[in-house]
DNA sequence: TAGATTGTTAATCGATTAACAATC
DNA sequence: TAGATTGTTAATCGATTAACAATC
């Protein structure tokens, strides 16, 4: 019997849900139907005392000796987090990686559609990206308030990151991922950015691999 | 007069090293020589504190009144983060994602230099890729050894992400950064890996999105 | 000099782990 | 029943912030 009602739930342990979600998946694929909190923290590298309390914030009981009843747990940390209903979004910039982003069938796999890829060069608009063609950018914000779309993915070079934020948060979206190094600002607004931080994940790595020596 | 020589920085100051990086970078372009730890706290939206704290552990002093000297400070960050000179890196995966990633201009201008892309699909084997050329997977062991090669990035399906990751580690690189959703397993051999977690960043929008409602 | 900003210590805050009674 | 595993509390660990003397 757990049910914890707290009103939040700490941001490590959102962010480790994303994670659990992925190997619940994994799992459902295998045909496993039970898993265990060290089962679940072995696949993730984590202990088995992390993932009990981190399921201790949401209103789902594992049974001892048993485990968790890995489809009811991957159902409601999708509601948890709010991946339950598929989204909407858009990607600003249709560069090599923008193209790519539009394309990627993980987001689609896991509920987000992206249904909408815009830039600003003339040489790029009305070019084929999968089932999509780009639109000049001009048209974004009347595609996001008639299309319901959630989220902006922004896709350009760093120098035009924050105008292109600005231009998504005014059209209405709730959320941003980022992929520029520009750290972009929000001010008061409402809105949400994640920063991908493709750059700045490989110095890391250099970093841990200097330290090796 | 600081000077820490302290062994161990923490992960977290290490991750926000990148960050000012990237922050030192941009103030460099606007030519502005000296910065504050307000200055760079209010750019990145941390507080002037942290930063303080963080520049702590390295063998770098500013001068009060005055701040930092900025092009000192990124010279010093990029020893640190071991990013002061360029690297080879391989891309494994020449699908859409994977051949973006291979021509990615931000990775190059930080000094990550793709040296190959590899693929086992007979289709993509032998296809332009920017200045690359697609090579068979199956050669790759001889190119990293061969080449100087420290970091391989896997943009595979999620199904073969773990088979790839052991053959870069036999092959010799030093560090990973995984695209794909699949948690890499290295056991023990010496060799860090980073997971970029696409997917993951937009469930964690997806969340921070629900709970504003 | 007066005032701004550093460097550092100590306090606070948050996240992880250990431990164990409850339970199936 | 006996043993394994949960749920939860308390302890530990690590990260952030506040505060302020030192300094330019």
């Amino acid at each position: 019997m757990s049910s914890n009602a707290k009103n939040e739930i700490p941001k490590a342990v959102i962010s480790r849900y994303t994670r659990y979600l992925t190997a619940l998946r994994s799992l459902r694929e295998e045909g496993v139907h039970w898993v265990a909190s060290r089962e679940l923290a072995d696949r993730l590298h984590l202990t088995s005392s992390t993932v009990r309390q981190d399921l201790s914030y949401i209103d789902f009981s594992g049974i001892s000796k048993k485990g968790y009843e890995s489809e009811g747990l991957e159902a409601v940390l999708e509601k948890v987090l709010g991946v339950d209903a598929p989204c909407n979004v858009v990607v600003v910039g249709a560069g090599n990686l923008g193209r790519a982003i539009a394309q990627h069938e993980d987001f689609i796999k896991r509920g987000f559609n992206i249904s909408g890829i815009f830039d600003d060069d003339k040489a790029k608009i009305g070019m084929k990206v999968g089932s999509l063609v780009v639109s000049d950018v001009s048209s974004i914000t009347r595609f996001i308030k008639s299309g319901n779309v959630s989220i902006g993915i922004i896709v350009v070079p760093e120098s035009a990151a924050q105008e292109v934020a600005d231009m998504l948060v005014k059209a209405g979206v709730q959320g941003i991922l980022n992929f520029t190094s520009t750290q972009i600002d929000l001010s008061d607004n409402g809105v949400v950015c994640i920063e991908a931080r493709l750059v700045e994940c490989l110095q890391e790595l250099s970093h841990a691999i200097s330290r090796k020596k």
